[in-house]
DNA sequence: ATATTTTTTTAGGTTTGCCTAAATTTTAAT
DNA sequence: ATTAAAATTTAGGCAAACCTAAAAAAATAT
């Protein structure tokens, strides 16, 4: 079974969308995520649900099959699998490597996965902290919260990002935070409930916004 | 200026058809390379030439003009590129990777290729012993002769091959015959012109055909 | 409960890149 | 110099994946 990169854009759109709202997904959803219109959406969604990659009732959104999930999943893996080679190896930093994971993603060699796996050391996480699917579609999740969740005193990991705009990438890495960055929290305000912080390692304190905190994964 | 794949495609063999006939490149030469039907070719080439990447008159076969060419020599430095990074880093065998560098090679970065390039050394040639261009075109031509032409007794060094398919390739590889390798001719034989050559580093003795040692690349 | 708004789908159109069949041009053979 | 053969191009079609505009269905507001 060999599908279009169209169609995998699709289904790891689909697969994106039902991780936030594991229910149903929906036409606009989808839309806006590839910034397509509605009416091509529903043409695709016609065809993917032809071939049994999801389950498609009209007007009342899409899920995906167990055959859908797992293409998006082998898509996902080898975008991540290249996000981590393209840091780890060729020395990207981690707001570069999406625009060309993304074009990675759709090579088509199941041999190249397995190597570029075993290259890489058989990886659990992406450069932004995902866990990359393993050759079945199993995957750990970490059991993170959001920085802005953390006690006063508390002393959390970096453990991953929600947004990974390049923008918001760059200015973590200008604050000197980075992935597996140990940081306590020093003091949080109650009106804008921004953060104190300080960074363990270099002994840095920074000040951080809600919205930042907001985008930070943590481990304790 | 970004081009289709298709395009790409096109340009690259349009390169290669002008390596060997370095004079005009005919439509049929270019369906028969890219298995396609004449037709379809024609209505490609007028495309190319209003984008002036070739010069083509009709029934009269086309050339590459200098950004027709730059295209086709980026493309082919990503694919030799891509071809000693999956022998040299993920373990492949020179039979194995074209059809995956051929997916490869149209990745669009210039970031990616250019690290590419340094984590693997700025090569000069790939696993087939192809001179990759740099990153202005330029490649260094070695002055190879075949192995049918070798002189009986004369030592020589394998430095690439004509042949490129993975049968040919695979056979190599049972002969021991591969990159590098020095070796000497032991014998000719006058009727069908096979040899009898040996393998310096093993000293083992083989004996191989003139189809087969047409195919081979050698320089003193 | 009906009207309005929002969402989704349908219908019809475009471009890319391929195809077949027929027409044309070039080349080769007598 | 014709004629036959081969190569190439033209004309018309098709599928994929997008689009716009209009129609239909669902959700929301009064």
């Amino acid at each position: 079974m060999l599908y279009s990169l169209a169609e995998e854009n699709y289904l790891k759109a689909i697969f994106k969308l039902s991780e936030k709202k594991p229910d149903k997904v929906f036409t606009n959803d989808i839309a806006s995520l590839l910034d397509m219109k509605a009416a091509s959406v529903t043409d695709m969604l016609q065809k993917l649900s032809e071939k049994k990659l999801i389950r498609y009732v009209k007007y009342r959104g899409v899920s995906l099959t167990p055959s859908g999930k797992k293409v998006a999943l082998s898509i996902i893996r080898k975008h991540r699998l290249w996000e981590l080679f393209l840091t780890s190896k060729l020395g990207f930093s981690w707001d570069e490597v999406h625009d060309v994971a993304e074009q990675l993603e759709h090579i088509r060699s199941e041999k190249l996965v397995k190597h570029l796996d075993q290259f890489l050391g058989k990886p659990k996480f992406d450069p932004h902290g995902d866990p990359i699917p393993d050759e079945n579609g199993n995957f750990q999740l970490q059991k993170v919260f959001p920085l802005s969740d953390a006690k006063n005193t508390q002393t959390i990991t970096i453990a991953g990002v929600i947004d990974h705009q390049p923008l918001f990438l760059r200015y973590l890495d200008q604050c000197g935070l980075s992935l597996g960055k140990k940081i306590k929290v020093q003091g949080k305000t109650g009106y804008d409930k921004s953060m104190n912080i300080s960074i363990l390692h270099s002994g840095q304190k920074i000040f951080i916004s809600h919205d930042v905190a907001k985008n930070i994964l943590v481990i304790p």
